[in-house]
DNA sequence: GCCGTGCGGAATGACTCGTTCCGGTGAGGA
DNA sequence: TCCTCACCGGAACGAGTCATTCCGCACGGC
């Protein structure tokens, strides 16, 4: 019995056990808790995965996916408001479930990434990109904020927590509140050198969250 | 010639090397690191320090006693203007080498930690209540927020980034100005329960940042 | 009732890290 | 100049953790 539907349900409660473990402990996490939480046998996962490294890029690309989706819906319900495209985005990005905890380690230092891998991050980082100029030449995002400030602010407001998920993302969602006004703000000078896209791969190298 | 200040200058050398260490990779980060930075081998830690936890509990303890200093020399420096002190010690806090993500994970589940540190990390929640309160009351910062709320921004605002402490402060502040307007801002209610202390030490406990 | 497939969990081996042990070194005194 | 000794750095040790593999079992199909 085992059906194409039962190997994509399989499939899809292993990785989504996974996203939730990586996201709440970092990747270092062993995966016999992933393989508790998904209610299966470790033997289940190598059965499907030949090791733990792949096993992280295919959750990698999962939520990757999730955020250059949310992008392209963001732009395409707002498409007259980059504002509101821009806000849309980040409160999609930071809902629970959606696993952006688990893109944001976004460097591999190896050369061995696939290239699906490779060319969604470069559609993500794009994506990004667009949102954030297209909200700043209307004159409704701060203009000092690069694209990859964007991506280390989901960083920051993932930090690693030991709570359920749900939990996580209602404090995500507060704090990104917060976040809000200071990102309209057109006041003072921003201290501090904007990241660019390399030192932010550079420094968010480590098996950490 | 192991004259006092030798044996002064020793520790202190330990110790920043230690709230270095400890504030990029966590308190799981090996003692050898640690030893390496500060230019000593790691016996010579284990002869002042009887373990690691020790050696932990004093990093905290320098770090902590800066934050409460921080928090009294805001109070006194602006004793007329709430917001301005509010806004001081935050920035006091986030200053590089300031030691703030080492204080950041702050329960202990053991039961074995000193007096010393308790009292201390209760003396440092009282000051930052009275800050918040303060500032509260005069109508200066937002009503919603709670004094735990000050607390885990800082641990947002404390992502684990492998960049040197200066750069990490720049960041720091650069963050921390985008969250000021709307810290002041008294609008839209905010999403998701405010944490309670106790629920913050639960969900810190994880020996990582 | 027998066979084969696929599964969960125990077993294995490599590796990391806290802690301890040991030989070296250099200052001070004879 | 040589001896002594306090102190130091780094190698060594043992425990624990984790990725990966192996094994016996249970259950559907014949």
């Amino acid at each position: 019995m085992p059906t194409t539907q039962h190997a994509a349900d399989y499939d899809e409660r292993v990785i989504s056990a996974a996203r939730e473990v990586f996201a709440q402990q970092g990747f270092a996490a062993p995966v016999s808790e992933i393989a508790e939480l998904a209610g299966v046998g470790v033997a289940s996962i190598y059965r499907r995965y030949p090791n733990k490294r792949r096993l992280a890029e295919q959750v990698r690309i999962a939520a990757m996916s999730r955020v250059v989706a949310e992008a392209e819906s963001a732009r395409e319900t707002e498409p007259d408001d980059p504002w509101a495209a821009f806000v849309r985005f980040m409160r999609g990005c930071l809902r629970a479930h959606a696993g952006i905890g688990v893109v944001l380690p976004p460097y591999e230092e190896s050369a061995d990434v696939s290239e699906d891998f490779t060319r969604l991050r470069q559609r993500m980082i794009e994506l990004i990109e667009e949102l954030v100029s297209t909200a700043q030449r209307a004159g409704q995002l701060r203009d000092e904020l690069r694209s990859a400030d964007v991506f280390l602010l989901f960083k920051h407001l993932n930090p690693p927590l030991a709570t359920d998920e749900e939990r996580r993302a209602e404090l995500r969602q507060r704090y990104l509140e917060l976040l809000l006004p200071g990102l309209r703000e057109r006041a003072d000078r921003l201290p501090g050198d904007a990241p660019e896209w390399d030192e932010l791969f550079r420094m968010c190298v480590p098996g950490g969250q």
